[in-house]
DNA sequence: GTGAAAGCGCTAACAT
DNA sequence: ATGTTAGCGCTTTCAC
């Protein structure tokens, strides 16, 4: 691998000068440039991104940290944040925590140690005091953490109201609640908006607990359904909850949207792949990922002082389920 | 954060013997490795990634190409990397190429400013005579590249033969194959795998083209069904279209399997979400993952010279649709 | 068993 | 407009 130092002797320049044409600062005469240039592109010449960094102390790259990739939620939103960040020629270093506080923090002392220039999380389990000492900026996604930490997140109470009143408009008269896992800070707000939607009009409420995942989900319904024969709607806590109970109901022989309807949250794509096609709450994943990236952005540059909370709304997509 | 003088300051000792018991190596006096772990301890020290690197010449990460990981069969090959790279050590930084070759080039361009130690790329667009220029060891992963780069894959060409083999059996007398891209080594191979068990029974073949992706795949399969009304088989180039087959024949009310039996190719999760579920090809996607980072890390490590190329056969899943 | 010092490849004062 | 040099934080000879 060539060097600066083996770029500037056939350049016949200094270092100095080669650095300057490659950064692209200071005073270089055109000749010079020239010269210089040739030189690169003679030997191929690519500077070396560590040395920079190690001076520089930055490292064109931001940490990325999420549960799981292989939940469906994740594709797309690490592409998002990726599609972002490239294009500002920061590189992302993703990283699977599955939710594993001794991971999580790990991988952020690894980072910090890798000199990223900032951290974009998804995660229910760390906390402000875990994140306090960081020097770096750090946003997080899809959660908020804590009121000190920005955030760029969905409005999942309002959410689930939206999604709950749906099937009450449709007509249905006993609705229950397949809910995400406990102390998950989406499941927790979802499980609000549904109560509150529920309680408003002295409906009784109906909870079961699934895990954001099929399986559970599948033995849950079941256990709903027979415990509850006469459940004409179920709002599921994520897209993939709703996918299992639409497994387990069509099994029962039960009809869709007819007899049961049901709704889901996130709008992921598996939700067009099934048959019925499910009605979600819509988030605007894309959007999140991209956000998030432009926040973390703007505080690397100094351009963001202040904490800056956004939050979308999640947005109604009637499909076949309802 | 604090340095290794730092550290050699308050222990009262030299930065290179801070070095030694950093690295255990060397010899160093029992109390004085005591002295310096009180002083790392005390300032929370956490030794500068990047200072080394540019020392070593290494990174302790890896470079991961993928075309999209917003296809399903990506997460789980990528967490199974990851999870094989972290248990040893590394670090992956994974990037999406859409396979673009100019992406691709770029992408590897920048890993190797980075000092990844080796790289593990899935790409159909990328040559050897692109790769032959790096001095770190690279391994293909699901495709086979050229002889020069050691790969891990499947054999996708006796996979296609058997899917197609059990629709025969299963009493299929029309089989079409619905076949993934053009100039996709997978999609060549299994198309090759289904032509040769067609014609060794001087079946009639029918191919129609689609992108290993659900839109495309209903589209041509409403084709099929209209040009062709007696097919009673298709053997679809991926699970992803098999699932738009599936949901293109069901919306055309033809019952499958009884009227039409279906098998996919991959085992990915989303095969066991619709109904019916299923039947597939299942790749070894986890061992792919995990083969294909053992074998980087020992030509990274020295303890592999030799071009080695792993083949993986595609097991048999029956499930519901044939 | 421990320390001094060179050097990994680069950038940025500071000189000239 | 260009060159010299210190130094980013670490590892590794080479002395002692």
């Amino acid at each position: 691998m060539a060097t600066i130092r083996d770029v500037a002797k056939l350049a016949g320049v200094s270092v100095a000068t080669v650095s300057r044409v490659l950064n692209n600062q200071g005073y270089v005469h055109e000749d010079t440039r020239k010269k210089v240039e040739r030189a690169i592109h003679e030997l191929n010449y690519k500077p070396n991104a560590v040395a920079r960094s190690l001076y520089k102390k930055t490292s064109k790259s931001i940490g990325l940290i999420i549960p799981d990739i292989t939940n469906p939620f994740f594709p797309q939103l690490v592409r998002a944040v990726e599609e972002t960040m490239n294009r500002s020629g920061y590189t992302v270093l993703l990283f699977n925590s599955d939710e594993v506080l001794k991971r999580e923090r790990h991988i952020i002392d690894l980072m910090v140690t890798k000199y990223v220039d900032g951290i974009i999380i998804v995660s229910n389990t760390i906390k402000y005091e875990h994140l306090q000492h960081l020097t770096i900026p750090i946003v997080a996604l899809d959660r908020v953490i804590s009121q000190e930490i920005p955030s760029v997140s969905v409005n999942n109470y309002e959410g689930a109201r939206k999604a709950v009143r749906l099937l009450k408009e449709k007509g249905c008269k006993k609705i229950a609640h397949l809910r995400g896992p406990e102390n998950v800070f989406t499941a927790e707000e979802r499980l609000r908006g549904y109560l509150d939607e529920m309680s408003s009009q002295e409906m009784e409420s109906i909870i079961y607990v699934g895990n954001y995942e099929l399986k559970t989900s599948m033995v849950e319904t079941m256990r709903l359904l027979t415990e509850h024969p006469d459940i004409d709607g179920i709002f599921a806590g994520n897209d993939v909850m709703a996918v299992g109970a639409i497994k387990a109901i069509t099994k029962l022989g039960i009809h869709i949207p007819n007899e049961l309807k049901i709704i889901g949250f996130d709008g992921i794509e598996l939700g067009t792949v099934i048959t019925p096609e499910l009605s979600t709450m819509k988030q605007p994943i894309v959007q999140l990922g991209k956000k998030s990236s432009e926040l973390l952005l703007h505080y690397i540059n100094g351009q963001e002082k202040g904490l800056r909370h956004y939050v979308y709304q999640a947005e109604l997509v009637e499909r076949d389920s309802t």
